[in-house]
DNA sequence: CGTTTCTTTGAATCCGGTCAAGGTCCGTGG
DNA sequence: CCACGGACCTTGACCGGATTCAAAGAAACG
């Protein structure tokens, strides 16, 4: 799971609101953009509300999405100088900006948010490799049923909201959206999955989810 | 390219041997381990002479080659806390290895040294990104090429010795190794390698070689 | 020199991609 | 409120590249 600031009470600091003196909150619509491919990475990015996608696209048109981020997940720490992915809004969300340099002027409290947007970005690597295992070795059911297991996990229990399409699904699986709804279609006839509308559903048979995925 | 020792050359440090006061020179064997996978993640290696792969195993058996080192490259730093993968020794190798925690007993060097090895992580990240990139959205014939045209790139001109088998090249592209071996007899068939026994050969139209990877 | 391990090649199969068509959802404007 | 249009999603049919299974061939090693 991607860094969650929780992490900063457990390490001492008062709450969220003392992170906030660092940097500047901001609102951005559906679809916009918060930064660009190989924008310089002068910013680090915590997600207060809403959901973020960083994609990166290649000069022969096809897209990779590197990862989903949700309420309370550090982001934009892929890189070292620039960007290699750019981000998106998924739909309305709102987003603290932290500029990096400016940390060093707030003393130890600074130093400890550097400590941790390193183990941040240790923690990206490690989520890369992950991704990258399951890009290379899966089939089209155990990637999408994983997707699925690590969405629930990381957006609590209860029903879930799939706050990206299929296409997005697709692109950042390494598949195609004819796959990716086939493959929903077929978890649901299986009653493994109850859809409501098309981003809403219900886990109803998790085991053979589970199962399904290869874990 | 995985991060190179030459930078602290630049970055002012006098030479390679200042290096070697931080750690223990150690010679390993083919196929010999020189950490294990989720073992503590004390040390960096770098290596001297030889080739190195690092790997991770399923609990069903299927395995993900993470990467191919070679003389002067810095690896071990692909996880935090513990290696989520293990290096081995693919020929008879050399190795320096560092105790991280050891660093800061040196001062500025220490430090120094430090900051390169967080440097490398991110080189880490950035080259994950890129596999991970390559796993997904790439056919057979655009992963051999490019994986060829990287081993070129980072061991120098000449005549090219594989240091790994069919099978590790298999794993490290998420392919099988029957599918590497054809695309290689087709791409030594098309004219664009020539082949001297099993792990030499010749890049004879790189021009065609680079067409197939897509690059 | 024999044995073992690795590699190549062939043939059959199948998963997933591609192409194509139809359906659903949703916002907009009449 | 309803009709329209566009974006998104689903489904079907077909095709092809890659995997799988099988067997022969080449290289490495003691």
């Amino acid at each position: 799971m991607p860094f969650d600031f929780a992490e900063i009470a457990a390490d001492g600091l008062s709450d969220a609101d003392a992170l906030h003196s660092f940097g500047v909150r901001m609102v951005f619509a559906a679809g916009e953009e918060i930064y660009a491919q190989d924008e310089n990475a002068e910013f680090v990015y915590r997600l207060l509300r809403g959901a973020v996608r960083t994609s990166r696209l290649t000069y022969d048109g096809r897209r990779q999405v590197g990862d989903f981020y949700y309420a309370g997940e550090l982001f934009g720490l892929e890189a070292g100088e620039a960007h290699s992915y750019a981000a998106e809004a998924l739909g309305a969300c709102e987003v603290l900006v932290v500029k990096k340099s400016a940390l060093r002027l707030y003393g130890e409290e600074g130093e400890r948010f550097t400590r941790l947007i390193w183990a941040a970005t240790v923690n990206e690597l490690r989520r890369t490799q992950k991704h990258l295992f399951m890009l290379g070795h899966r089939t089209a059911g155990e990637k999408i049923s994983h997707f699925l297991l690590d969405i629930a996990e990381r957006t609590g229990g209860g029903p879930i909201t799939l706050p990206m399409g299929r296409q997005d699904i697709a692109d950042y699986l390494g598949t195609t959206i004819e796959t990716v709804s086939r493959t929903l279609s077929q978890l649901q006839a299986d009653q493994v999955l109850k859809f409501d509308g098309l981003r809403l559903f219900r886990i109803t048979h998790r085991a053979a989810l589970e199962r399904q995925a290869n874990i």
